[in-house]
DNA sequence: CCATATATATCCGTGACGGATATAGTGTCC
DNA sequence: GGACACTATATCCGTCACGGATATATATGG
C-alpha cells in the first residue's frame, strides 16, 4: 500500500485547487497566486487574506506545496515577498483531482447539461 | 439587476454539485441520491448521512431543490421516502458551476496537466 | 428470526472559510 | 509633500459546512 493516498484528499476545495493550478505553470509568491487565480477564472474566483494564507499553511502542512528560495533578480526583487512551488505530491493530488472533475463535466455533456463544446 | 444572482452562490461544494447532478436526471429520495453519486462518480464520493440530509436541508432553504410529491405507484412505494427535486434556480447554478468547471479543465488540457481527452 | 440493507434524522466536534484588522513598503498623481 | 491606492504578508475570530456517531424504524433475504 501506498504510504500517502493522494485520492483520500480529494476532493479538494476550489481555493486548494485554483492555487495548484497556478503554481503548476512555476513558482510564484502568494499575492502574485490571488491576483493570477482571479485572471484565470475572469474574476470568478476570488481570495482575500484570510483564505489566500491560511490555505498556503495549510497545503504546506500537507505537503501540497513548499517554500522555494526567491528566485528574482535582487535589483528587481521585493523583500516582503515569500515564494511557493508545487511538490511531487501536490502534482499528483492535482492531476487525479482534474481527472475527477474532468469525468463529471464529460457526464455534464452527455447529460446536455452543459451546451458549450470543449474550445481547441 | 436579479433578484437573486446564482453566481454568487458559486462554487459549489462537492455534495452540493454531485447533489444537483443527479436530480437533474429526474426525482430522487434522499438515499438513492447518495447511491447513485456513489455509483456516479466509481465510488470516489461518498455521503454519509449527516452530509446528505444537512446539504439537503441547506439546499431546500436557498431554493435549489424542493421537496416533490411522492411519486411511484402504491405498490412499489415505500412510505419512508423522501422525493427531492431540482429547481429552476438550481438548474440555473448547476449550469453555471458546470461552465465553470469545464472552463477549469480546459486550461488544465491546455497546459498538458490533464491527459486524458475528452471521451466521445 | 436474525442480520443486513434501506431510509431518514439529529447531534456535535473539528476545522475550513473569509472578512476584518494590522503592518508596512511602493508607486503615483496633483 | 501629502494623500491615496496598490502591493504583500499575517493573524484573529465568528460562522458555518462537513461528516462520523448515533438513533430509530421498516423492508428484505436467507
Amino acid at each position: 500500500m501506498p504510504k500517502s493516498d493522494p485520492e483520500r484528499e480529494l476532493p479538494l476545495s476550489s481555493a486548494v485547487l485554483h492555487i495548484l493550478l497556478v503554481l503548476a505553470d512555476g513558482e510564484r509568491h502568494g499575492y502574485a497566486i490571488a491576483q493570477e487565480v482571479e485572471s484565470l477564472t475572469a474574476g470568478r474566483i476570488r481570495m482575500g487574506p484570510g483564505t489566500l494564507y491560511g490555505s498556503i499553511q495549510r497545503m504546506t502542512a500537507s505537503a501540497l506545496v513548499e517554500r522555494a528560495p526567491r528566485r528574482p533578480r535582487a535589483d528587481q526583487d521585493d523583500e516582503r515577498r515569500r515564494y511557493y512551488r508545487i511538490t511531487g505530491h501536490g502534482q499528483r493530488v492535482l492531476e487525479l483531482e482534474l481527472q475527477r472533475l474532468g469525468a463529471v463535466v464529460a457526464i455534464a455533456r452527455r447529460r446536455r447539461l452543459l451546451r458549450t463544446p470543449e474550445p481547441a
